[in-house]
DNA sequence: GCAATTTGCGAACACCGATCGCAAAGTAGA
DNA sequence: TCTACTTTGCGATCGGTGTTCGCAAATTGC
């Protein structure tokens, strides 16, 4: 048997027509882990948690996935089969918005993703449904690719930098709950803040009545703003009605 | 001896003048550590390399850190030391643009801190300084502070995304070398773009004479359209001279 | 000198990702 | 039905990780 690791996973076939068959397929075991991921967190996923959960033993995992990171690529491209893509209405940068507030809801339904927004995931079939779908929008914009699909790649981690602002303090850290947590970074920081070196974040502490709420319109007018800087706002107007 | 780890690390005292004294300090051990990632990545950072490059054991180091996130937010800090912070110019647009230059050069001459800025790092003090650079330069700004901290927040970001973008293909994957894997990444493209199911994408993959080119003019553009989005850029006309 | 107190750190534990090799379970052909 | 052949399932195991424990060593105040 090859062992064909040095392509990526989405070119090796999932099984081939001879020898015993597999008992289980990517998409079960993919789905397994990101339901643990979606509870517990990605540190959550251990190959012996996984497949524990699925009743068998973690070498097994081996024969479907050369290894963690691989799965984990298959959880990033199974999530982002999650998006439901329209045709592109004639507004592109209504259409980057649309995107941008859907990738919020994903985001906020599968919070490990956050973190991997940053990085350099193996890109998968659905990843790659999700590009077409931008250059689509952009069809008749007149940007060079390459700029695009900068733009692109910074939309999604606007998005992911506004959904880890709005779930900060769900999270935990080494054990601690995350009031104790923030509640000893609170101690911390009155502490500084008594010490008067700080005047300006010192008068930040003290409870603002006018605070900042994250509306789901707050998103929306950041990527525009974001999308019409990047994709020159002065060419399409985008006033509608 | 109490084990004082509920608070943060900047408000345990580094050593008391009783018993045996410190043969190290948390100053050298982040310098150490920093050294390590900055040549070998932030998954170099083990206790037992660490503690090596420090000519000791193990376990000595958790006589100064409680555990390696610890560890990570005091290297965090480090790095938060190494930004020059003037005054106020003035031109509170022009200062956030200064700034996001400076961290641009920081981080890429650390770039082990760019997934760690999306995240939850502890607040040191040297952050904090940062802070109150950030929002003294908004002094005369209207927005409220929180927004203020938003805004910042999203300005780290969005440069972290932005050398991230200009570091990719520096970083490696899984012991295979970068250049192996986006070969095959790039063949899985080919393979994709052959099929003719997504005719733009395809498109995209014929080589761009017209690249995008990253010069530094890129993210200072990029950065003051954002924050001029953020922050209300009508407010404050920022053509001077 | 003599407690008291703190640090240094070898040894160990639990857990992790990953590999190896063999038994089990299928297919194809006679 | 029997016999290669091929592929999967997975127990056992390896090297490496973060972290803890307990005791020896080093320093202070008395």
């Amino acid at each position: 048997m090859t062992r064909r690791v040095n392509e990526p996973i989405w070119m090796r076939p999932e099984s081939v027509p001879a020898g015993r068959p597999n008992e289980r397929s990517r998409a079960e075991i993919t789905a397994a882990a990101v339901a643990i991921a979606d509870r517990d967190g990605l540190d959550a996923i251990t190959m012996r948690r996984l497949a524990s959960s699925l009743a068998t033993g973690p070498a097994s995992l081996y024969r479907y996935v050369a290894n963690r990171d691989e799965l984990i690529d298959l959880m990033v491209d199974a999530v982002a089969a999650e998006y439901e893509l329209g045709g592109p209405s004639g507004d592109w940068l209504a259409d980057l918005v649309a995107f941008a507030g859907q990738a919020r809801t994903i985001m906020r339904r599968h919070p490990w993703v956050v973190p991997l927004v940053i990085g350099q995931p193996s890109i998968g079939p659905h990843s790659l449904d999700l590009i077409e779908h931008i250059l689509a929008v952009l069809g008749d914009h007149p940007a060079p690719t390459g700029a695009k699909l900068q733009a692109f790649a910074m939309l999604n981690g606007v998005v992911a930098l506004f959904v880890q602002n709005e779930l900060a303090g769900e999270r935990r850290r080494n054990g601690q709950t995350i009031a104790q947590w923030q509640a000893a970074q609170a101690a911390y920081l009155h502490h500084i803040a008594a010490q008067g070196r700080h005047p300006r974040l010192a008068r930040a502490m003290t409870p603002d009545p006018a605070a900042v709420a994250a509306t789901d319109d707050a998103l929306d007018l950041l990527t525009a703003r974001i999308m019409e800087g990047l994709l020159g706002g002065a060419a399409a107007a985008t006033d509608r009605d």
